[in-house]
DNA sequence: TGTACATCAGTGAACGCGCGTTCACTGATGTAC
DNA sequence: TGTACATCAGTGAACGCGCGTTCACTGATGTAC
């Protein structure tokens, strides 16, 4: 058995987390195989004995995104605890961070490549569904009771969540797209029941601070 | 002067539908140039008296979108006067309406290519913004002061109809598609303070009958 | 009304290019002796 | 420990194809007389 067990694996690992950063950055169409494998630092003509098409390999990218521990710290300085009971609002101001917002390499791929999802095969778009449910369940745990049964907001607040980042990231004026993500946020933490006062000891909102230090 | 006055602008305007159409069919890479013309019962060659490039062409049907009278009976059985006080909530049922989920090739294009934006130059994003920006004034209007300024709720109530058809549109599961869809609604209409009380007569909601109803 | 003509909207052949996919091969690896 | 070897991970040339873009041309149109 030349090459130990876990060499394999350990390649297609490589080959999926570089297809993952590309597709990301520019796009499915946009990615060559031989980019992705050369960032993966092998050459194009191994790609067919990992995987069967180009398009394969998108559905175990988002598949990949789920499995992996990448949730956790997937963007520098957002530290994400699954077992807190916070999970939710952590989530969603790591979801809608600047960091995440400029991290088009390590975004979550609901927020990069949603419309080409939704022109996919039937296997692409159950990976992506696995993807949201997770974060449906996670955006439930611990939130409150708000009007709604908590399946639905937590449904409208995950889609909030990538929508929110989806509009942000296609729009031009970046004053603009900060304050729609802080919009998003402010509304998707109220919706869960995390946000009940606005106002910070000053008398001016959180938001208020936040908008004034960004403009300078 | 051969050709009367309007001609050129008309062809120019059977382009751009076309490319309309097919943009949001099939995305903006598997889309061809000779498709688009032939979608207008034109050659590829002519292509290039009309527009720089294929890129440019996208963004001129991001704009035309905004300026058509699309809007208002832009999906079959879907009506929004939009002089109406009532264009808010009239909005976001047509926005995450089934007409709108299912006839794709008549999508808004910020739910049908907004990925394809986020990597695109300035003035395609540009026009984006200014149909996102249309959105929200219009949901502002008539909202009701809930908590946050209304500016803020609007924006996010925007960026919730894109997301939940994004979102709905990239899902395998159909039913679980038309959940994301009423969910989505129903927070969206309660955010502009359109829905106060989801609950009818006969003590089951709307929308616990609806998805009652399409369950068979 | 009829005809000759200048204009320019639209045509289609041609170009160069890069891509997805295939396949015969190479050479690094762990094993058997 | 050292060597011969079978395996198969990875290579890179080659394929066919369709695309974006260019350009010399055609022929439909409205106008001038």
């Amino acid at each position: 058995m030349p090459y130990a067990d876990g060499h394999r694996a350990e390649t297609k690992g490589k080959i999926v987390r570089s297809a993952r950063r590309l597709f990301n950055q520019h796009g499915f169409d946009n990615v060559s195989i031989a980019q992705i494998m050369a960032g993966a630092s092998l050459t194009h003509g191994g790609f067919y004995s990992y995987f069967n098409s180009k398009s394969d390999l998108y559905t175990e990218v988002l598949g990949c995104f789920f499995t992996d521990p990448n949730w956790k710290n997937c963007w520098k300085g957002v530290e994400v605890d699954l077992a807190s009971a916070d999970v939710g609002p952590q989530v969603i101001r790591a979801y809608l961070s600047r960091q995440h917002f400029e991290d088009v390499e390590n975004s979550c791929p609901m927020a990069a490549l949603p419309s080409y999802v939704a022109r996919s095969g039937k296997s692409t778009k159950r990976a992506f569904e696995t993807v949201f449910n997770a974060m449906v369940k996670v955006l439930e745990r611990g939130s409150v009771e708000n009007g709604a049964p908590r399946r639905i907001t937590a449904q409208a607040t995950a889609a909030l969540c990538v929508g929110g980042m989806v509009v942000a990231r296609a729009i031009e004026d970046r004053a603009l797209a900060d304050e729609l993500r802080d919009s998003c946020m402010t509304v998707a933490l109220k919706l869960g029941g995390w946000l009940t006062s606005s106002k910070s000891k000053n008398g001016k909102s959180r938001r208020a601070r936040r908008l004034g230090a960004a403009a300078r």
